[in-house]
DNA sequence: ACGGTAGGTGTACGGCGTACACCTGTCAAG
DNA sequence: CTTGACAGGTGTACGCCGTACACCTACCGT
């Protein structure tokens, strides 16, 4: 009887009421940690019972990524291409900060999803529409690469990427320049913080990455508009 | 006595030959079949073998990493920094390129190895020894992003990703864009080939990558020249 | 002669994705 | 009202994974 009363008071699954549990867990717990048992646990049932909803787990995945790529804001249509271009690659950059494990999960898959390819298309399409040739809107989109998505690297700031919201963030308080590590690579401590004035911790104060992402986007879009204004043509 | 013929025929293993064997291994059969077991088996010894030269999978990984990164041909210091950055980044993708598994296992660390430190750090002193300031120098690194490591993303061309250097490379021919696909997206489609212009097959020729990649090379150069030359100081 | 040690072995455990047979509740057709 | 198909949750089981731990063995310096 408390199997029946269990199994009523349960919302019953869905397609899309595992895939908000999927992402919500791997936002949780880091992508490395969502399982189909672990996923299965949360939403109470049985690992089984998800095969009923998606294929496997690969396409678990797809759907994940589908779910991100919905959250980026639509292409404005009034504005110059550059402008709607920049805001619509900082929308698909907020959305991306919000789930960490996506940029991976993209990059991992060997296949597009579709949501992925429309976002695509449709920068393509903004492209098009603002002069550009079907050949330099090709390089643009090559060029643009991962960025258009809205990840750059974190190189030289590896937290992140595992998630957990939770409780203490600072455990490895800033913990990226150790300091031994500093007398190994000069120049990326130079990089790295304000450094060598002060003897303690050699630890700066990190990047700001929000403003580095802005810096090489604006980089390419500046390079790319120049292109476009002297008529590039054809691979010259 | 069999035993003991094959434990003495058999080349003692070391670390360096365990990382060699799982880099081909990796090569010719994809990462994400390479496993602790395969690589053992590869190598004519028990799995638990391999714990005796390097401490875990994660840590295997990280030395194959930097097997590569060693592939990398050295910065010439000679010539001007633009010149001397461009060669070392082409440099570094033919060797990822000859290693397709590589780029995904590096992103997929949490932390840099030491090899790849060394690479961007000794890629740093170029900029300042070519006149760059700490700052724009720290930006240019976050704006080259994981070009520096020689990959761009191959988001229309997702063959390769495996390795299978082996036998039939076109099973799945040209495979990319198969015409369904290019109703739902036409600005890709366009894209990615001459297209339209034969109703029969859609798939142009695909891509040239390493022209691509040049052209995102030099767009970004050019570019971070140009700051450079006028004089960039701070956060415009 | 002998103890230490480096390096290969065997067994075992817990976790993973998922194939496959099964059960159960719902609902339309007879 | 019966029936039977079907959607959806269950249970068991298989083969793979990384790796902890105890072991054995050949070699080496003393």
């Amino acid at each position: 009887m408390a199997e029946q009363v269990d199994t009523l008071r349960r919302a019953p699954l869905s397609r899309d009421r595992v895939l908000r549990a999927a992402v919500a867990l791997a936002d949780e717990t880091g992508i490395e940690s969502l399982s189909m048992r672990n996923l299965a646990n949360e939403l109470g049932v049985v690992p089984m019972a998800l095969y009923k909803h998606v294929a496997n787990k690969d396409e678990l995945l797809a759907g994940m990524i589908d779910v991100i790529v919905g959250e980026i804001d639509p292409l404005e249509t009034d504005a110059d291409w550059k402008r709607a271009v920049r805001r619509r690659i900082l929308s698909a950059r907020e959305a991306l900060l919000r789930h960490p494990w996506a940029p991976l999960a993209i990059e991992s898959r060997n296949e597009a999803t579709p949501a992925i390819l429309d976002y695509l298309n449709s920068m393509v399409g903004a492209l098009r529409g603002g002069g550009f040739s079907t050949d330099l809107a090709h390089h643009v989109m090559h060029a643009m690469g991962s960025r258009m998505l809205g990840f750059s690297q974190e190189l030289f700031d590896p937290t992140r990427r595992a998630g957990r919201s939770g409780a203490a963030e600072p455990p490895p308080p800033p913990a990226a320049f150790p300091a031994e590590a500093a007398a190994a690579f000069p120049h990326l401590a130079a990089i790295a913080g304000a450094a060598a004035h002060d003897d303690e911790s050699v630890v700066g104060p990190g990047c700001d990455d929000q403003f580095e992402f802005e810096f090489a986007l604006d980089l390419l879009l500046d390079g790319i508009d120049r292109l476009r204004a002297d008529g590039w043509t054809s691979r010259p």
